[in-house]
DNA sequence: CCATTAAGATACT
DNA sequence: AGTATCTTAATGG
């Protein structure tokens, strides 16, 4: 994993961290759509994205889906640092959302290294991103329609899968947001109508 | 072909 | 915006 490692992270971290690192670690792959963290599962390790996108959702009582954000590459997952730390269980639900390639770090490690000023503001800097993305989620589904938040989840996805062709039916992108697929094709067929995007069998092409 | 599943349509809340 | 129901179209054996 030292390559990886090295090429992702070594403007980050001090030397004697990306040792420690590649000590401790391990460089694992996960397929689209692999679970890495379910809701209530004890996180025991933090991960840091090489490269690839996770999705994060918040699941209700009922099984019901929601996306939050999507880490990519040099991303870790704050959630992780809050459970670890307190010991405590996951909150959230987190998904490939492509093949993925990440390293794997014991939670115990993250104390050890906080003597790492590099470790500290890349903690620190983690937390500060997640928070803002956070407030993000919350301002799209406080204040935007359904129709807003559909283009701006479109453009996500065309982002991460480096795709203006999105491979996905209606029904899945009605239960990542959290609404019915009869809406969500409403939705899709008038931004078609608009010629915004084309419309095909579990794909969606995006013109603009 | 046929069975399954995605998506379109319509009507109602 | 969401639910229920029916119809139609695409897909894969």
């Amino acid at each position: 994993m030292h390559q990886e490692l090295l090429e992702s992270y070594h403007q980050f971290f001090e030397p004697e961290l990306l040792a420690d690192i590649v000590d401790s670690g391990v460089l694992k792959t996960v397929n689209e759509d692999e679970v890495l963290m379910e809701v209530g599962s004890y996180v025991k390790h933090m991960p840091l994205l090489i490269d690839g996108a996770i999705k994060i959702l918040r699941v209700d009582d009922h099984g019901s889906e929601l996306l939050l954000y999507f880490l990519e590459k040099g991303d870790t997952c704050a959630m992780t640092m809050t459970c670890c730390m307190g010991q405590s269980v996951s909150e959230i639900k987190a998904v490939a959302e492509v093949k993925t390639r990440l390293i794997l770090l014991p939670v115990h490690k993250m104390e050890e290294w906080l003597k790492y000023k590099s470790w500290r503001d890349f903690v620190f800097d983690s937390y500060n991103g997640r928070l803002y993305e956070m407030l993000d989620a919350i301002d799209t589904l406080a204040f935007m329609n359904m129709n807003e938040r559909l283009t701006k989840y479109l453009f996500n996805k065309s982002v991460i899968a480096k795709s203006k062709t999105l491979n996905i039916s209606h029904q899945e992108m009605a239960y990542e947001l959290n609404t019915s697929r009869v809406v969500i094709s409403r939705l899709l067929k008038q931004l078609e109508n608009e010629g915004q995007i084309k419309l095909h069998r579990s794909k969606v092409q995006i013109l603009t």
